[in-house]
DNA sequence: CCGCAGAATGTAAACGGTTACATCGCCAGT
DNA sequence: ACTGGCGATGTAACCGTTTACATTCTGCGG
């Protein structure tokens, strides 16, 4: 029961408040409901009733509120993005491929960054629950239990860059092919001659990073019995790159080609190569991953894998979108996003002297290594 | 009047959905006014009742309704941060120093990047309204109008980069001490021996590149007539970067030093001299500006100043808060972050010989120069 | 034992939209 | 003249909180 109705109902709004839809339809002379359809267009109104409300609303600088209308329509047209404290390109490469088509559907994007673990994690989508639609999550280290555990958030959800086996019970997932880039790329170095190729390792616990030790394992498999010893620790920056490439260029066995799981790593063996006086191309190859902007302006030019980060995204909330329209009919759904080859200066046919004294060097591991060549076509492998 | 309020009143929620304060409130025996008490911590409740209160929220797992909540406290605890379509990492540092600072205060942060024109960047600030409490805008090559425009919106704000002087008017703003870090180096460079500093500009309309600018045909002042035949144009990437270099290195009088108005264009001009052949720093030194990640990796490692780009970020979301929880005392308040020199390998002491040839090279230009540093102490102009 | 301050708790009116259902006006068909 | 149907519009319940004010419960001084 109203305490004191004349009052409350005669309170007039202080002049700098918005402008509420009642307003809009006292100075349009119909109702709030009128008004609320013509602005959303959802039912027929007569072409005179909304015109006149268009006027009343513009006159007013009518703007809906969007608590009320998200209250009322248990909706907010926004998605959360929830990103680890990831590598800055790539981050926000992501964030537009999202925010672009996000704009198209007139989705808002609540972002949050910067947590290293799963816990945190969980805790910052609690923090968004209710705010958003849907959840882009990244989360490249992850393990499946806090996977698992936000299913029971029952929010629509898709998955970036996890590894797809793992995601099997978690539903929708978009990935980089980071398997068959690697795979490419060994083939591309492979068709230059290349046999004794190193590798950059990403962190332990990346998904990307796997994904692409596991092609170059595999591309190895053919050219080497263990190719363990042609593996150098990374982590994905500039800093892992630089000590993985003075460890090469002390290596006894020098390989005639360096792969960096991404092109950060990649730069940092270029800056140590550079340091200790070995030419590329023409001593060691080298390549990376990823094609970040600089790639093409370190000297010499890094010849690396394109990853189409802002794609990842677009397709990521096409996705989410989907599950979001259509709960129910909606289906899990997997896609990957190719790479594509860039071929630059930084990568060269392999260097047969090297190649020669580097083979002769070769006491131990190469041994095996023709060994097991021997049994299996090479084009079958890479 | 209720339509049918015996069927409205049984109606039973779906099982899946979530709990609501209601719901709480019949769990622990208690009305929804005590239970909003203790979730809110805000008027005494009694030890025992709140207790029970929280029992029953956690076995219910209640997340508190956002939508419904902000319509009543008419806020919504976000804020938003409207960014144009800008390189790269600058772009996710400046997001992460907001959402780092933002969190600490349960503040959610609303994102729209790309867009160019000023126009639809209203249209984005428009969509955002009612959704957030306060905007973070940066708009680097806004013009005044739109600025004013935007305070028509009576949102709190506080912007990026722009320009102090021109925003006078506008209110808050936070901005990076370009000038002065553009002096340093100059200062820098010309302890070095470095009078003949060619420049690589920015973007035309870009408030950052114009204040490094300014920074730099102020300290040029003192050492030639005219500076305008070193400058080269440019637009933050490393592309025209490279251009510029090319430019630099065809010059009949070539600078014993490059500053780059930014360290992607720096990046540039280091792919451009390594083309060339010229030797840096031995013939000529390259600085840049912003200490950009992958600076520390090019060969020759750059020398730069460095900008605390998150910091940039932390502050920006201080003042908002502040702007934003107390409206009325809140006074307009300027800030601008501070900015280092870093010292690499790209840069060293002024080439002698080079220097030599190059003034008897010069002809027209470098006389007049002379006459006009007789009249002036370096030290003050630097 | 009363009265009463003060603490604890309850009641219900906002907040500003959306929308199911009611209503009204009008015209065609009988 | 009556009715049925339909299109346009109005009414008010509802979404889930917060919070002003009312109410009830305490304990304590007189």
């Amino acid at each position: 029961m109203p305490i004191r109705p004349d009052v409350r109902r005669a309170r007039r709004r202080s002049p700098a408040a918005a402008a509420t839809i009642h307003d809009v339809a006292r100075r349009a002379g119909v109702s709030v409901a009128t008004v609320s359809r013509v602005l959303n267009r959802k039912e027929v109104v007569r072409e005179e009733t909304s015109r006149q409300v268009m006027v009343a609303a513009k006159s007013l600088r009518y703007v809906p509120n969007v608590a009320a209308r998200s209250l009322s329509i248990r909706r907010s047209q926004t998605i959360g993005i929830v990103l680890p404290d990831v590598h800055g390109e790539f981050f926000s490469e992501v964030i537009r491929g999202i925010d672009l088509a996000a704009r198209r559907e007139r989705y808002h994007i609540l972002v949050s960054g910067s947590h290293s673990d799963a816990g945190e994690m969980l805790e910052v989508v609690d923090a968004m629950r209710g705010r958003v639609d849907g959840l882009v999550i990244m989360a490249p280290d992850v393990t499946l239990a806090p996977l698992t555990e936000l299913r029971a958030r029952r929010v629509p959800l898709v998955l970036l860059n996890v590894i797809l086996n793992r995601a099997a019970a978690t539903g929708d997932a978009v990935t980089i092919d980071n398997y068959g880039g690697a795979r490419a790329m060994m083939r591309h170095l492979h068709a230059l001659g290349h046999t004794r190729i190193a590798f950059v390792r990403g962190p332990e616990h990346n998904a990307d990073a796997r994904e692409r030790l596991r092609g170059y394992r595999h591309a190895m498999r053919g050219l080497a019995a263990s190719s363990r010893a042609l593996e150098f620790a990374g982590d994905f920056t500039e800093e892992s790159g630089l000590a993985a490439g003075r460890k090469v260029a002390r290596a006894a066995l020098p390989p005639t080609a360096v792969f960096a799981a991404n092109d950060s790593m990649a730069v940092g063996v270029l800056a140590a190569f550079a340091a200790a006086g070995i030419r590329v191309p023409e001593v060691i190859s080298v390549v990376g991953f990823d094609d970040i902007p600089v790639a093409r302006y370190v000297a010499p030019a890094l010849t690396t894998m394109r990853v189409d980060i802002a794609e990842l995204g677009r397709r990521a909330f096409a996705l989410l979108l989907d599950a979001i329209t259509n709960p129910v009919a909606h289906t899990v759904r997997r896609e990957r996003v190719a790479t594509t080859l860039v071929v630059r200066g930084s990568c060269a046919g392999a260097n047969h002297a090297s190649q020669k004294s580097a083979i002769q060097a070769s006491t131990r591991p190469h041994r095996a290594a023709r060994g097991q060549l021997s049994g299996r076509k090479k084009g079958e492998v890479l």
